[in-house]
This record gives structure tokens, sequence and C-alpha cells, in this order.
DNA sequence: CTGTGTGCAAACATTTTGCAAGCAG
DNA sequence: CTGCTTGCAAAATGTTTGCACACAG
């Protein structure tokens, strides 16, 4: 498969169809719009944040932050999309399985940059190997001030 | 100071003396409790945990895990202890103010392990360099099977 | 004594689950 | 039609707060 973050939003579309008609799901408008919204708005999002965009976007689908959460587990299961667990409280979730990528985030505005660095992905390797790791995954996060908020004070 | 993981009791113990008297802070049986629990289980807890092993060692105590959380936070300002966040909910807490070293998660078992690798952080350097960014802290998180785990299967 | 600390219960915040009704296939 | 999906409300987690009493300094 692509990677997610190449696809077209119909390429998308149709890898989550069939994702769904696999095992045995129906395709709804609900998870259509959570989808597409995903899709146009890549950054990370919050379920709840997400809810309140789902919501403006389709205010006649009524979508509940059930649905959102439920689609959320869903892509996330199928390798649509990640989630990223933060400092104190939640999870925020990103379109796309990008096994090689991490995050830098400013402990000020919160903004979240995404970077690769494929030496960092060789050091993991060995470090694995140093413990006897079979490694499935990983999480990087560098905190910290960026440009904007550095002037700031 | 020197890393909280060189010191000895007696040594963490008026460190954190001293850190409640400049902040006004009494000197409590609970809060002793806890950090004695903290020091001599070198482990990585979550406030739950703590909160069952300082009520089976203190019985007589009564702690809260109102306390416990409270604690918690308490030495975490004040670099005594570190949080991490992980995969869906709560935080683990450990002792001591190691900026530079990271964990292994077994997938598996829940084992973690901690290592250090200078290079990372020469490479972690480099990054917030690249993207303007001010670094103050970091997160790296390996997940994967420990030996064990791999062999189990 | 004074004011911080404590445990309890209740409040909160986030995520999951039970259920009856709705709709995709 | 069948049974997966939905939204709602309620439950389940994990964490914080309000309060009256306890106790350190």
């Amino acid at each position: 498969m692509k990677d997610i973050e190449s696809l077209t939003y119909d390429e998308l579309l149709e890898t989550f169809k069939t994702i769904l008609k696999t095992n045995g799901l129906k395709f709804t408008a609900q998870r259509e719009a959570i989808l597409k919204t995903l899709y146009e708005n890549p950054d990370h999002f919050t379920p709840e944040n997400l809810y309140l965009l789902v919501k403006e976007k389709y205010p006649n689908l009524n979508t509940g932050i059930t649905t959102v959460y439920r689609t959320l587990n869903l892509l996330e299961e199928n390798k649509l999309a990640t989630s990223l667990s933060f400092g104190s409280q939640g999870k925020k979730f990103e379109l796309g399985n990008k096994p090689h990528h991490d995050h830098l985030i400013c402990e000020s505005c919160g903004k979240i940059i995404e970077f690769e660095d494929e030496q960092i992905e060789i050091l993991q390797d060995k470090i694995a190997k140093r413990h006897d790791f079979k490694l499935t995954d990983h999480l990087m996060q560098l905190y910290g001030l960026c440009k904007n908020c550095q002037n700031k004070n």
C-alpha cells in the first residue's frame, strides 16, 4: 500500500471502503464526513476538536462525539490514522500511517511540526537490537518553544 | 544538584525537605511514605499502583489516592519526579530528574527498559535547530516486543 | 495558634458501553 | 429483512477540587 499521505481523497475513500467491506462493516455518511474532515485538515485533532469541526461542516448529519471516537478507533485499527499521547491528558489523531515521522511541539502555542530523520530511525533500530527488542513502533516528541514564541518573551 | 538517581535515600530526603521548606510547605508522614516507596521501587508507577503499594507498606497512615496525586505533582514540579504519557490513558511516574534518558516499552508484558544514547540527543538538537525550536524537553518511546515475549509466540 | 495537609466525597474530563431506533446492503 | 450503526444517556476511567478536621512548625 502507498503511504496514506500521498493518496488523493478518492483513493483514500476507496481504501476505506475496502476496509469496511472486508470487515463486514457499512459505509455511512458520518464515517465519510469524519474521513473527509480529517483529509481536508491535515492537522492534529483531539476527538473533541474533530467532533466540533464535523458538526460545523455537516450540521445536518448531527454526528455524535461517540461516533467520532468509534470512527477514529476504527481508522487507527486499520492504520488509516495514528494517535499521539500528549503531556497531561487526551490524545490527538492524525490521518495516515506514517511509521517514520515524529513531532516537535511548541509548549507555548501548541503548534506541532512534523519531521523525519532517517538517522534517528537507524539509531532506534540499534538501540532496540542492543536490548533484544523487536520494534513495532516508536514515538518521539521534542518539546520546546517555536520561533514565534521565543520572540514573544 | 547531583542527578537524583545517584542520591542515597537520606540525601534525597534532605533535598525534598529543603524544597518543602523553601516553599513554605510541610513535611508529613504521607509525603515521606510516598517518597520512600518511590525510592525503594525503581519502577514506573501509575498513581494507582503507587497508592496501593503505599497503602500496603504503611497501612496505618491510611494514605488517600488524592495525596498520592498531590505528592506526585509536587515532586514533578520540583524536578524530583518525571511523568510519562502512554498510549491509551493514564500517566506513569518515575523518581528522578533524568533529562536524557528514554524508554523501550514491551507491548506484550508492559516491561519498561530505560536507555540513554548520546547520539540521539545530538540529533535531536540538530533537528530542533533546523526548525528554529528552542528545546526544553523531549520524549522518546520505542514500542516492541521484549526478548521474553518474542519467544512466547 | 496559624495555616498547610489530609481523606472523603463530589466534581471534572475523557473515553467507552448499553440500548432502542435508523438505515446500509 | 438482517444486523451493523447511530445518538443519547449512563457508566467507566483517570484526575482534580471543596470542605471540615488534623497536625506540622
